[in-house]
DNA sequence: CTGTTAGCGCTTTCAA
DNA sequence: TTGAAAGCGCTAACAG
């Protein structure tokens, strides 16, 4: 009964454990058949209570419990299918981590629960964190890639689930199938809704780094320069970096840069990401700088501290539960037919008005 | 190759699969033993590179995939450890609709990623919602119940985890192992707090249904009275529904009956949880009632919001990611020794001084 | 009510 | 580099 020692799971971080009892070792200290053991526990009133209080009362001693694995592998004889279990990759520091809310925690979860009432269990992991669990964490039936994820990472998962269904979440194109907000549209009902209300001269805020965000600015861009070939953007690349402390001392240099003075400021700013919409939100009120008096706000995603404001600000968002429940529907079709061709779903966008964007008189629209 | 009907899994909601191809089925069509085609697939240096391009080309055209309950079964000859794998149960509501911060789910994520470090797998269940589908996950090493859970599903809980370590997570005592915050400490750093600036008539808000928060007040009074005798406290009980426009709508009843026409205010409020703190927050907020200026607050946790307003709000709190990670250390421990003795954890409470309380002058006191 | 037999799909071991 | 034999722990099917 000694630890054992086990080279490959060793080298996967996981520490040694004590032989368990099996079934055959209570059948025999209770004196009955492997069989009338098993019934103990999968069929209880098929015993007779006598013996199977004896066999209850062996297995509580000796520490006994059915070991699932060969539980349900003895159990394919009728074809059984065999895992039933979907790998959800995404970085724990965006599930531990939620800047302002918790969008990607909001994904799973949803996922989860749409997923598990069509008779599948979710193992979360993080490649990049953590290869070794990931690769520990076993095969899956289909693995669902969410939120940015690492090149390297991306490898070292497409290897593990090969021959598998993967389906990427907000990422990107990254996988033949995937899942993204409607980021073109989005854009363009920024530039949209700014046009309406006069507004020629906006500053965009984003990450360039994020191929959600880029894609917003440009379709903004096209589209504001399309309805206003006059109206003037001033694009203000805004790292998102993985490490708080420094994003935010880094915006607060962007935004230091780019305001000045607040000599000047631009008819409104448009803030592609909540984070971000949070700390340019932050500036301007620790300066003073009123809004929508001085100055329209249009932001990205919906985090509650949208409507905490003293005027609450508008933003387009997408919800985070359409994108897990839509996952889960994509993720069921791929299981029936894995070969099912590439695929790219947009996830529509909205828009909620807090008249955060005041319309401009024509007379004090600016140059 | 038709669709099977299992009824027992049928009764779970599990829809039938189809008969997956086998290591054997590629090894026949193949033509090598099913040693070398398994070597393919676990050890492919062994194999000549043609034999293992052929077994591949058949695998990728019969869809084989390992099955992964056979493969970690047979692997137990050399008595590798069952399952590795740890129920976490909490009702997904908390997870799904984080009112004003994703509490659970940081516990769930620190938990996770504490035990996976370990080497275990987690699967998430909420046997309230779905008790089928709690079922349908199989067994696991231990279960950890997260949260409020119904007498009914509790039963249900236990009995499925029928000899296997069960811990709670500020659920209370509901079963013999426990991870709880300092309540009572909480409760009576409160009192210390309004007394030493001055305090003397408090109103608290608590929800009587809810454990932890009787706990919070019940503390907080008796050691407010044992500090000043003379002290007043109003204990207005406000109920979290689990349906939020219907808790918000009890809110409003219970602030307005309380607060009246707004005429004479306690000196402070102390809320014991961060919900009920943001209605009252909103409430005051709403009708004018300044903070600190006219009224002291305190309230519980640490969602971002108390860091949002005006002026910062005092909160006394206890870190959710030190509950998971305390929960992870805690199950191993049970894992290692099941029969370990039931056992209370009380995690320490810490208070965030905002001087959202502002000290009274001793002639300004109310009576 | 209980036992016997056979077998789940894969892998270890050992021999060729 | 490959294969044959044996076995993982449990359970379906069928007998008794």
């Amino acid at each position: 009964m000694t630890a054992i020692e086990k080279p490959h799971l060793r080298a996967h971080g996981v520490p040694p454990l004590k032989p368990r009892t099996s079934l055959n070792d209570v059948a025999r200290k209770a004196k009955v058949s492997p069989m009338t053991a098993s019934r103990v526990f999968a069929d209880p009133e098929r015993v007779k209570e006598a013996t199977r209080l004896r066999v209850l009362e062996v297995a509580g001693r000796l520490g006994y419990r059915k070991d699932l694995y060969a539980s349900i592998n003895s159990k394919k004889r009728g074809r059984l299918p065999a895992d039933r279990t979907i790998l959800f990759n995404c970085r724990f520091e965006q599930l531990l981590e939620p800047s302002t809310f918790p969008f990607f925690s909001l994904v799973y979860f949803h996922f989860l629960r749409a997923i598990m009432k069509r008779g599948w269990r979710t193992v979360l992991t993080d490649v990049e964190a953590d290869p070794a669990s990931f690769v520990n964490a076993g095969a899956g039936d289909a693995l669902v890639l969410c939120g940015d994820v690492d090149g390297a990472a991306l490898g070292v998962a497409e290897r593990q689930a090969a021959g598998t269904p993967i389906l990427a979440l907000c990422a990107g194109p990254v996988a033949p199938h995937t899942i993204d907000p409607d980021d073109a549209r989005g854009g363009a009902m920024a530039a949209e809704y700014f046009h309406a209300r006069g507004h020629r001269h906006v500053a965009v805020f984003f990450s360039p780094k994020n191929r959600n965000h880029v894609d917003r600015r440009t379709a903004f861009e096209d589209r504001l320069a399309a309805l206003d070939p006059a109206a003037r953007i001033d694009a203000v690349p805004m790292d998102l970096t993985r490490d708080r402390v420094r994003t935010d001392a880094l915006a607060e240099a962007t935004l230091s840069g780019y305001f000045g003075d607040l000599g000047a400021l631009p008819d409104s700013v448009f803030v592609v990401n909540s984070y971000s919409a949070h700390l340019v939100w932050r500036y301007l009120r620790k300066r003073g700088v009123s809004v929508p008096g001085q100055i329209g706000f249009l932001g990205y995603d919906n985090p509650p501290f949208y409507q905490e404001t003293e005027v609450p600000l508008s933003r387009i968002w997408f919800d985070p539960g359409a994108v897990g429940q839509e996952a889960a529907a994509r993720v069921a079709v791929l299981l029936e037919k894995p070969a099912s061709r590439p695929n790219r779903i947009l996830l529509p966008v909205s828009l909620i008005d807090c008249a955060s964007v005041l319309p401009k008189t024509p007379g004090t629209q600016s140059a």
